[in-house]
RNA sequence: GGGCGCUUAGCUCAGCGGGAGAGCGCUUCCCUUACAAGGAAGAUGUCACAGGUUCAAAUCCUGUAGCGCCCACCA
């Protein structure tokens, strides 16, 4: 523990007063009074996750409400896992393995399990344990992980009642396959990557002619599979070739000419190839049509035995270039051109996708996605900021069967059991899959479980409840369900929120949370996203190392903006350790001064009054600033509170009355800025929790509760002065001198002669009481009033307030000074004329409010009063 | 092609109907014992453009241009 005079000479150290709190900040002490809940289920990383800075700011936000909440008084609940990513980790396990000189595919399912649970093992806390260092107040002891017992308990629960409620349904059909990978994907985990490709045309001999239909394609290598030619029947050119056929020259395949408008007379040649198995629209003709559905590609992405001997085990592209060789030969090939085209790839693989024919998985979701749009429009579920929900809407709106099978291992086992005669029930274990089997079919057959696993995103989706105890209605599912917030980034609201809320809604008849906060991303500082093959990546350990945890969560929390990404720079952290040197200063500042008598806190002076005053604005914005969720804003008033207020004026005038203080007692001021202190740190602590208990540890020694709480109540006030017109005349005249002292070149060590003229005769006593404190604070001999013998001897400034005036001395320049006289002139004519034609104006004057009717008499008032003012002392002058 | 967002100080961005703001940077002065990671005094803007609504527009509406993102399509 430091004692007093250590903290002293001690300088702004984030890493030794974060180590030192570190196992503090994250535990919750704080006093629930069990009138409200706050739940929130954390994004669970990817367990082959490093912290990013992605991590840092989505867990940080969703940290300054729950510890806000906490003080608050809620009971509060913030599930924390890890998710087992299914692709992801598979991948890097097996390529671990081959490097140890393992081939994954040649051992048993079984043993690549085993291989992939003891990395788990090894690794899978990494990423808590990283998480750790941002000073989360989130459940640490207990993590779930999306392949524990009791989550894949839900996650087969799920399965069940959907397969049972027959949204869920096995289809041979048209799927992404990732050729690399060997899994089907679904439509979200294919990304398009705009390429230069070549488009080729070629001419099909229509049969028993001598006529050819030239058509375009850039996959040349799919003629094997082509069933069709479509024409227009618009078309004058092809139109004679409806009911004709082609005679394959490829594979002596017939080939059907189909006339249809689906062929667009505007691309390429009008006629259009169809090769129903390897393309999404061709399929669609096909099932219009009742054509063959011919697949021509192995799951490696090479071509098959269906196709003549010697393209058979080329890949795409080999055979591409053969067949366009091929078509040379025996004269078909047409012309060859570059075109724009985009191509699937695989998120996870990075190599392209192949439309395959494949017995998958899918899970019915129109009319959930039906029932998830309602709770969205009727406000049941609210998006922030709110446009995000139109891209929800968009996507929903069109939303297509999600393919939730995968052909690989690590994830939840489908819990489907087979007969060898393709009868199947749903069940959670063979004891139950034989009960049920023979209660649906009425016989005994020796099942088998299905060899697929689910998609990664279907136990992600039941997240919020799964993590709280669903299907049990347990204590903590009635208690914290629906949770209160979701906060994650837009990248996901399809893949993830979507998917969650159609879940709920479907399994829980709930939502799963009430809002979702949306955030962006984190880019670099040319606003480009961070990515490991760009070696621009930024690492929040790093940036931790080098400004602190708590600067990390400032900057994080003051630069979240609902319309652009965060960019940042190698010096973005600067300003907020800069803010966090400034609050330790304060504090060693606040602790020299401190007094140790307990005596009760007495009348305020004004400026005690005042910062009170300042402290309780401070504290009423804070709380709806966090309370909509606009943690920017919340921290955009702590820092100019703390700086421009606290310590640009309080502390400054605090610190001339301590000086002074043979001429009063100080004893209340002291308590009172201490005070104050201790209150924002209270409510630093959800932004900066290190500082913010280091801090606090040191004012309050002695108390046995080293943490905080609750929120500060307001701080009280009893001062019966205007103390903010009080405050504002010092400001008004400091600035005024420094100002006027400033541009006569009068250096600060010389102390002068200050007169002033007040515009508020009110305040005089005021001004009499409190002329020792300006003239400290702008460092003069003497700050009277003036009187109108020294009138003509004088050299002045106009301020809000009044006038400031020094006595002329012949060697000072006084054309900076005269210059800033007439500019301020020029600015207060032009106000003025705005405001007269604004008041001369019947439409203002008859529609305006009253109130802005008012404020426009008086503006006009004044400035025409400053106006006279400054020109009379610009004649002084010249 | 459909949708969303952006365009405000040199830079990064707030503001979103009634006097143009912050942080950084810049100029000048100051090591005044909380803080030079600081203090003081300053300079800097046709609020993208064009129309419209309004007594009043950076702010609302329409259109244009540029930038960014998402989705879809590509013969």
């Amino acid at each position: 523990m430091t004692d007093s005079s250590d903290f002293l000479s001690q300088k702004y150290t984030p890493k030794t007063i974060e180590d030192k709190w570190a196992n503090q900040v994250i535990a919750n002490d704080s006093l629930a009074n069990d009138e409200a809940c706050y739940s929130i289920a954390i994004p669970p990383p990817n367990v082959t996750g490093n912290l990013h800075l992605g991590h840092a700011l989505n867990t940080t936000i969703q940290d300054i409400l729950m510890k806000f909440y906490s003080l608050n008084g809620a009971e509060t609940s913030w599930s924390l896992g890890t998710d087992h990513a299914g692709i992801a980790t598979q991948l890097l396990v097996e390529k671990s393995l081959i490097k140890k000189g393992v081939n994954p595919k040649e051992i048993s399912r079984e043993d690549l399990l085993q291989h992939i649970w003891k990395w788990k093992a090894e690794n899978g806390e990494d990423i808590l344990n990283q998480l750790k260092i941002l000073g989360l107040s989130c459940n640490w002891e207990d993590p779930k992980f999306t392949l524990d017992e009791d989550m894949t308990n839900s996650v087969e629960e799920a399965f069940i009642r959907l397969y049972d409620k027959g949204l869920i349904y096995q289809e041979k059909t048209l799927i992404n396959w990732d050729t690399k990978l060997k899994t089907a994907i679904s439509d979200l985990e294919v990304i398009s990557e705009n390429r230069k490709s070549s488009m080729f045309s070629f001419k099909y001999p229509v049969k028993d002619s001598t006529s050819f239909i030239t058509v375009s394609t850039t996959r040349p290598e799919t003629v094997f599979g082509d069933v069709a030619v479509i024409v227009n029947p618009n078309d004058e050119i092809h139109k004679n070739f409806v009911g004709k056929e082609i005679l394959s020259p490829f594979n002596g395949n017939i080939i059907k000419i189909i006339g249809d408008e689906y062929a667009d007379m505007t691309k390429g040649s009008g006629a259009v190839k169809i090769t129903p198995a390897h393309d999404f629209n061709d399929y669609e003709i096909a099932k219009k049509y009742d054509l063959a559905v011919i697949n021509i590609l192995n799951d490696d992405g090479t071509l098959n035995d269906y196709v003549p001997e010697q393209f058979r085990n080329l890949s795409v592209l080999k055979a591409r270039e053969k067949v366009v060789e091929y078509m040379n030969e025996i004269g078909i090939f047409v012309k060859e051109e570059k075109v724009n085209n985009t191509i699937p790839i695989g998120d996870r693989s990075g190599e392209v996708v192949e439309p395959l024919l494949k017995n998958q998985w899918f899970l019915d979701v129109k009319e959930m996605a039906n029932k998830s749009l309602n709770v969205v429009q009727d406000g049941t579920v609210k998006f922030k900021p709110k446009f995000w929900e139109n891209t929800f809407f968009e996507w929903m709106n069109k939303i297509q069967p999600w393919c939730i099978s995968r052909q690989i291992i690590w994830g939840h086992r489908i819990p489907v059991w087979h007969s060898d005669d393709g009868k199947s029930v749903a069940a959670k274990n063979l004891t139950m899959a034989k009960q049920k089997f023979l209660k649906k079919y009425n016989e005994e057959k020796e099942l088998f479980q299905d060899n697929d696993v689910l998609d990664t995103w279907f136990s992600s989706s039941l997240w919020p409840f799964s993590t709280l105890g669903w299907p049990e209605e347990t204590a903590e599912y009635k208690k914290y369900f629906p949770t209160s917030l979701l906060v994650t980034g837009f990248d996901i609201i399809f893949f993830w929120v979507a998917r969650m809320i159609m879940m709920s809604l479907e399994l829980t008849g709930k939502v799963p949370f009430k809002v979702v906060y949306i955030h962006n991303l984190i880019r670099d500082k040319k606003g480009q996203k961070m990515s490991k093959t760009m070696g621009n990546v930024v690492d929040p350990l790093d940036l931790i190392a080098e400004y602190g945890t708590d600067a990390l969560r400032f900057f994080l929390s003051s630069n979240i903006s609902p319309h652009s990404d965060i960019k940042l720079s190698p010096n973005s952290l600067e300003p907020y350790k800069n803010f966090m040197n400034k609050i330790w200063n304060a504090g060693k500042f606040i602790d020299l001064n401190k007094e140790d008598s307990q005596s009760q806190l007495g009348n305020d002076s004004f400026y005690d009054a005042w910062i009170s005053y300042r402290f309780n604005n401070l504290l009423d914005k804070y709380k709806v600033h966090i309370e909509n969720c606009e943690v920017e804003k919340a921290s955009y008033e702590l820092y100019h509170f703390f700086w421009d207020d606290f310590c640009d004026w309080y502390i400054e005038i605090a610190k001339i009355s301590f000086t002074n203080s043979k001429n009063s007692n100080t004893t209340n001021t002291r308590n009172n800025m201490k005070d104050i202190f201790c209150r924002y740190l209270n409510i630093l602590y959800p932004f900066a929790p290190y500082i913010s208990l280091e801090l606090k540890d040191n004012f309050d020694k002695d108390s046995i509760n080293k943490k905080f709480t609750s929120l500060p109540e307001k701080s009280t006030i009893e001062y019966t002065g205007d103390f903010q017109k009080e405050v504002q005349l010092v400001k008004d005249f400091t600035i005024g001198i420094r100002s006027l002292r400033k541009n006569l070149l009068i250096k600060p060590s010389d102390k002068i002669v200050c007169f002033y003229t007040n515009s508020n005769n009110n305040m005089n006593e005021f001004l009499l009481e409190n002329k020792t404190l300006i003239e400290s604070l702008c460092n003069l001999v003497s700050f009277t009033e003036l009187d109108n013998d020294t009138s003509s001897d004088l050299i002045s400034n106009l301020t809000p307030s009044g006038t400031v005036s020094f006595l002329k001395s012949s060697d000072v320049d006084f054309s900076t000074q005269i210059n800033k006289l007439k500019k301020d002139l020029v600015s207060l004519e032009r106000i003025y004329n705005l405001s007269k034609s604004k008041l001369s104006n019947k439409g203002f004057l008859d529609s305006a409010p009253e109130n802005v009717v008012e404020e426009e008499k008086a503006k006009a008032y004044d400035t025409a009063e400053s106006i006279d003012d400054i020109k009379s002392l610009i004649s002084q002058l010249s």
